[in-house]
DNA sequence: CGACGTGTTGATCTCTCTCAATTAGAGTGG
DNA sequence: CCACTCTAATTGAGAGAGATCAACACGTCG
C-alpha cells in the first residue's frame, strides 16, 4: 500500500475532513518528504527524544505513553489514521512522551519546521492544527477523568466505547463487521491505569453481561448504549475533525 | 488593581513571554474587549457551555475540571497567570470542561473569532497558541501519569513540586518567602484521584518528613530534590512559556 | 451562638493489586 | 511432526493501598 499524492490520499475520501484547494494540497504535498512504515511494538518515537520529524499517521494505530523510572507505563491516548504525532515538541524542547506503533503503521514524513510554514503560508491551515491539538486534549482529559474518577468497570467501559466511535467513523459499516481493535489487555491497562490481571477480569465480566466481544482483533459492540450508561459516557465526545 | 494597555501588562515584566513588538502588542489590544473579576470558587465556564468567549488569566488561579453524572469531579490542571482559557472550545463546540475560580481571580477578555484574527494578521503569534495549547496538553498528560500509575504519596509529591515550580517562576524570591498555594485538600484530591481522606493523611506524612509545609495559603517546600525524588519527577517538565 | 467550611485522625471495608498457575496459539528448529 | 519457547488470555487466592464512615477541632460569619 502506498501512494504518491496527497490529493489521492485514501484518508481523503472519508470526509472526515475540511476539505481543502488544490492549492492547499499543494503545500501540504509540497512539504512532505515521504512516507515510513513502522513494525507493530516499535517506538515512532522515544520518551525524551528531542530531534523528533512530524508525522501524519495514514494506516495502522499507535499511542502516545510516559513512563516512571521503575518501568511503569501510562498510555495517554490512541492514535488513529489522520492524527498528528510529534506536535508537541516544537522548537528545542524534547518530548516529554514516546509514540509506539500498535501493529504496523504507515506514516507521512514532515520536517520539523512544516508547522511554522504551514502557519505562516495558509493561516487557516494552521488554525486547524491549533484545532486538532485542542481536539486531542479533550480526549486525554477524558482519559484522565477515567483514571481518576471511575471504577474499573466504567473505565473499561468508557474505553471501549470512545475507541469504538473513533474508529467506526472511518468504516462503512461498522455496526455488523465491528471495527479493527489492536489492543492487547495490557494496552488497556496501560490505558487506564489498572493492573493487567483485573482488567482482564472486568473485560471478562462485561463481556460475560453481553456489552461486546473482542475476538481476534475485532471489536463488536453489542449494546453501545448500555456501555455507554455502564461508563458514564454521555456527551458525543470526538466528532470527526479537520486538516491534513 | 486595574490597568488600561497591554503594553504595561504587569505579566510582560515576567520575562516569561517572548518579547512582542508594538506592532504586536497593538493586535492584542485592540481585540481585548475588557476585563472581567470572577469570586473565587465560581464558574469562569460552565461544563458544556457552547457560548463561551475567550479570556487570559492575569491574576489568581483557575483549574479545567469534568465531572461525572454522580457528581465526581476530576481536577484537569491548574491555570495560573499568563494561561490562556478557552481555548480548546473552537468553532460552534461546546466546552467538554469547566472553568472555576481558585479565590478571586481577574481576566481579559477576548471575542470568540480573536483566534483567528491572530493567526491571520499575525501566524507567528497564532504559532505560539498551538504552542502553549500543547504546552498546556503536557501537563495534563504530566496529571494521567499521576492519576493512572503514581501512588498515592508520589501523587501528592508530583503536584507539589510541580506547581511550585510553576508559582515559583513568577516570583522574585521564592524560595525564602514560598509561593501562593489557594487549593484546599479537595481540590487536591480530586486533581489526584484520591479521596480527601487520604489525602490528608498523605500531605500530613509528607509534611512530617520535612520536605513541604502549607500554611494559611502559602507552600513551602523544604527539600525540593527529595520531594522531586518522592514524586518520580525527573524531567524539568514545563519551562516558561511564550505570548500573551 | 449555631451553621458551615476546612483540616485531622481513628476504625473498618473493599476494590484492585500481586502472586501463582494453567491454557491456548504462533513460531522455530530439529 | 513434535518438542520447545513466547506471548496473550484466564482464573483463583491472599494482601494491601486507598475508600468510606464517624468524630472532633478550629475559624469565620451572619
Amino acid at each position: 500500500m502506498s501512494y504518491v499524492s496527497c490529493a489521492e490520499c485514501p484518508l481523503r475520501k472519508l470526509d472526515l475532513f475540511t476539505p481543502h484547494s488544490p492549492d492547499e494540497l499543494k503545500l501540504i504535498q509540497s512539504l512532505r518528504r515521504g512516507q515510513v512504515t513502522v513494525p507493530g511494538g516499535q517506538d515512532i518515537i522515544h520518551e525524551g527524544q528531542s530531534d523528533a520529524l512530524l508525522y501524519t499517521l495514514w494506516a495502522g494505530w499507535a499511542f502516545r505513553y510516559k513512563t516512571l523510572s521503575d518501568g511503569r507505563r501510562q498510555i495517554l491516548n490512541f492514535l488513529l489514521p489522520g492524527d498528528f504525532i510529534g506536535v508537541q515538541q516544537k522548537m528545542s524542547d524534547a518530548l516529554t512522551h514516546g509514540v509506539q506503533a500498535l501493529g504496523d503503521v504507515q506514516l507521512c514524513v514532515f520536517p520539523r519546521d512544516a508547522l511554522w510554514h504551514l502557519h505562516r503560508a495558509h493561516p487557516e491551515m494552521g488554525f486547524n492544527v491549533t484545532w486538532l491539538t485542542a481536539q486531542e486534549q479533550s480526549q486525554v482529559d477524558e482519559n484522565l477523568l477515567s483514571a481518576g474518577r471511575r471504577s474499573a468497570e466504567e473505565r473499561i467501559a468508557a474505553l471501549l466505547i470512545l475507541l469504538y466511535r473513533r474508529a467506526a467513523a472511518m468504516l462503512p459499516d461498522a455496526g455488523a463487521t465491528g471495527v479493527p481493535f489492536p489492543l492487547t489487555q495490557q494496552h488497556i491497562a496501560d490505558a487506564l491505569g489498572l493492573s493487567l490481571v483485573h482488567t482482564n477480569k472486568t473485560l471478562r465480566k462485561l463481556e460475560r453481561l453481553g456489552l461486546h466481544r473482542i475476538e481476534q482483533g475485532v471489536l463488536h459492540i453489542h449494546d453501545a448504549k448500555a456501555l455507554a450508561r455502564a461508563g458514564d459516557v454521555y456527551a458525543t465526545m470526538p466528532p470527526p475533525r479537520p486538516l491534513v
